[in-house]
RNA sequence: GCCGACGUGGCUCAGUGGUAGAGCAGUUGAUUCGUAAUCAACAGGUCAGGGGUUCAAAUCCCCUCGUCGGCUCCA
């Protein structure tokens, strides 16, 4: 129904269709193929804009993208601000014109004599099946296109051009790089308005930034990049996290293991790692003429634990938990504030299994991952269930088997999934679940990823009931992901307010005059014994100020105590949000709030 | 890694060839005040690091380091 109003608004009638958009809350279809046309157009409006202003551009590809769109330029010089600024005149100018989308169909032969001198097109032109082509001009302008298009630039409203970056012809860096410039439109000026504001939404909910403003942790250059320095206020978060993660992991079956952060090289060719996953290991450092590697990851080592003495069928599953550091190399390009960093906490751990077992203990997993999620506030993932490979190892059954687990498991909780065709490890299927930081971009966090490698490798085993030795099935989880990339998403996603059982500081109690500072040292000393995080502000400020400042750290309950408290033995209590709660009795404050934080743990943020 | 932009006190930023600036934060003093900023004084910078051009460099050039945006979503 909503596609058959698009030609609707290609025919100009607008008020129809953007009426009929903002109704609607979430996304679909209908929505995207709008804007996409919208936007596809508008990429073809930038691309002549470019040709008419720096003949000696090539054209490439130019998409529309999720918020946007872009096109790819081959051109010596690259394009400056000032450039852009020139490029949206000339675009304004051409959509001032209404010049017509032209669909043209013609032959292969034909289109290679339009593009003769555009190298990029022509290979593409090379690489189509039919033998016929589209192409679409609008003016002098012509562009190799499956279209569709909208009916004329005049239609597109508004329209900005955001950012110039690098990129590789056809994403692969073996190729030229070229320049793309990001852009994006939409039907009407106020739309565009709301998203450049949930741009400005975005950087200030940036976890780099309220990091810094809160205080919670720091990447220094002297250190190295991607290496992350936990401040107190961050580091208390973290502890509130981990001792959540052990208790939860102890109440589901999980062990908790430690192991070190160095092995043998040797034991990283066992494994495989030298040679499969050599690009991300830092270089051996010799100790005694012994080759060490800091390592990139955690299963060796529950392996060998494993493997240190005999193990029965009796004994299995056996789970364990790691809350691992463990240190890659990543490109220096590709690094973001916690999101990707070199040196990370997994929080880790290994099932061991018999195959029996496989169904049931995925299916803990995935509900262990949703429940620890959803604990956090999170509701909103992607997931995705990643099948067989090429060059994969193990059996097929046994592949199917495992797959069928993932897929059963996902079912029965009835998530919405994706699958990724081919996209499993060579060792293992898996699902991944991702979630979205300020910007709406994705994050791998949660995995579960079966491997039928390692038992192989290290060739573990358990004594059946038949008495003679079987090999166990292997799961690598991570629920959270690793610390560092999910404490980043937690600020982003509570925008640095944390629910009261996350923050740092809980309570600030502050007074009016130095007259009230007993009092606020005593109510202080009253909540931390009640296991509540106080803090006392007694500085000579006014309140306005104190209460500002409180503000500004997010703090969720601010306690105001001046003579009227101290008279009546009790606090005025001022929440985050502004609210004004007046005068309340100590121990009904107390009690309300360790309410708050049980029901806060995979609630709603109340404030 | 590659392409581009950027790097000035703790933070946010001004300063484009001629003696390094502001606001906030900090320190000190005054003020004792009721729900988002009280006033004043003081202190703080090898302008990311290194090299070069110049009588003179934060400013121009080169190198290094770091940060940011991008490098998957096929005409």
């Amino acid at each position: 129904m909503i596609k058959s109003m698009v030609p609707l608004f290609i025919d100009g009638m607008q008020e129809t269709y953007s009426k009929h958009m903002s109704q609607r809350q979430e996304k679909n279809e209908g929505e995207s193929n709008g804007l996409e046309i919208l936007r596809h157009s508008t990429s073809h409006i930038m691309a002549q804009a470019v040709k008419e202003l720096y003949p000696d551009s090539k054209i490439t590809i130019g998409p529309a993208i999720k918020d946007g769109f872009y096109y790819d330029f081959d051109r010596d010089k690259p394009f400056t601000t000032e450039d852009l600024e020139k490029i949206e005149k000339r675009m304004e100018e051409i959509i001032r014109v209404d010049i017509p989308f032209e669909r043209i169909e013609t032959s292969k032969n034909k289109a290679r004599e339009i593009f003769k001198n555009e190298m990029y097109k022509i290979e593409l032109i090379n690489e189509i099946q039919d033998e016929k082509v589209s192409v679409y001009k609008q003016g002098d302008f012509v562009d190799l296109c499956r279209g569709p298009h909208l009916s004329s630039t005049g239609k597109v409203k508004a329209f900005k051009l955001l950012s110039v970056a690098g990129s590789y012809w056809r994403g692969d860096e073996k190729n030229k790089m070229l320049q793309r410039i990001y852009g994006t439109s939409f039907f009407t000026r106020e739309d565009l308005e709301k998203y450049l504001n949930k741009l400005d939404e975005a950087k200030r909910r940036d976890h780099r930034k309220l990091g810094k403003d809160l205080d919670l942790f720091s990447v220094d250059e002297d250190i190295g990049s991607g290496l992350v320095n936990w401040h107190p206020k961050g580091a208390l978060v973290r502890y509130i996290i981990e001792n959540f993660w052990r208790e939860e992991h102890y109440k589901n079956g999980y062990q908790i293991v430690y192991s070190p952060h160095i092995a043998k090289v040797s034991l990283w060719h066992t494994s495989g790692h030298m040679s499969f996953y050599k690009d991300n290991m830092y270089s051996p450092m010799d100790i005694e003429g012994v080759p060490y590697i800091v390592k990139p990851m955690n299963c060796p080592f529950h392996i060998k634990m494993y493997k240190s003495r005999l193990k029965s069928y009796r004994e299995l599953p056996i789970r364990w938990a790691e809350l691992g550091t463990v240190y890659r190399y990543e490109r220096s390009g590709v690094l973001h504030g916690l999101l990707r960093v070199r040196g990370f906490t997994q929080d880790d751990a290994h099932i061991f299994c018999r195959l029996d077992q496989l169904n049931d203990e995925i299916e803990r997993v995935l509900h262990f991952t949703i429940y620890m999620l959803r604990s956090f506030g999170f509701n909103e993932f992607d997931i995705y269930l990643s099948t067989m490979p090429e060059g994969y190892v193990g059996t097929i059954s046994n592949w199917e088997k495992a797959t069928g687990a993932l897929k059963g498991a996902l079912e029965k909780f009835g998530l919405k999934y994706d699958i990724d065709p081919g996209a499993g490890v060579f060792y293992g299927p898996k699902i991944d679940v991702k979630i979205k930081d300020s910007l709406e971009r994705t994050w791998q966090c949660s995995t579960i990823q079966v491997d039928f490698n390692l038992p192989e490798r290290f060739n573990i085993t358990y004594i059946g009931e038949d008495n003679s030795p079987h090999q166990p099935i292997m799961i690598h989880r991570a629920l959270l992901g690793s610390l560092e990339r999910f404490f980043g998403c937690l600020i982003e996603h509570y925008a640095g307010a944390f629910p009261l059982w996350l923050a740092p500081v809980q309570v600030k109690i502050m007074t009016i005059t130095d007259r009230q500072n007993d009092y606020a040292r005593k109510i202080v000393k009253y909540l931390s014994d009640s296991g509540i995080r106080g803090e006392t502000d007694l500085r000579n400020e006014k309140v306005g100020f104190k209460i500002r400042e409180a503000q500004m750290e997010k703090i969720p309950y601010m306690l105001i105590v001046g003579d009227r408290e101290v008279e009546s033995e009790t606090i005025s209590v001022r929440k985050r949000g502004g609210e004004d709660m007046g005068k309340v009795n100590i121990e009904k404050f107390i009690e309300n709030i360790k309410e708050e934080c049980t029901v806060n743990k995979g609630g709603v943020l109340n404030s």
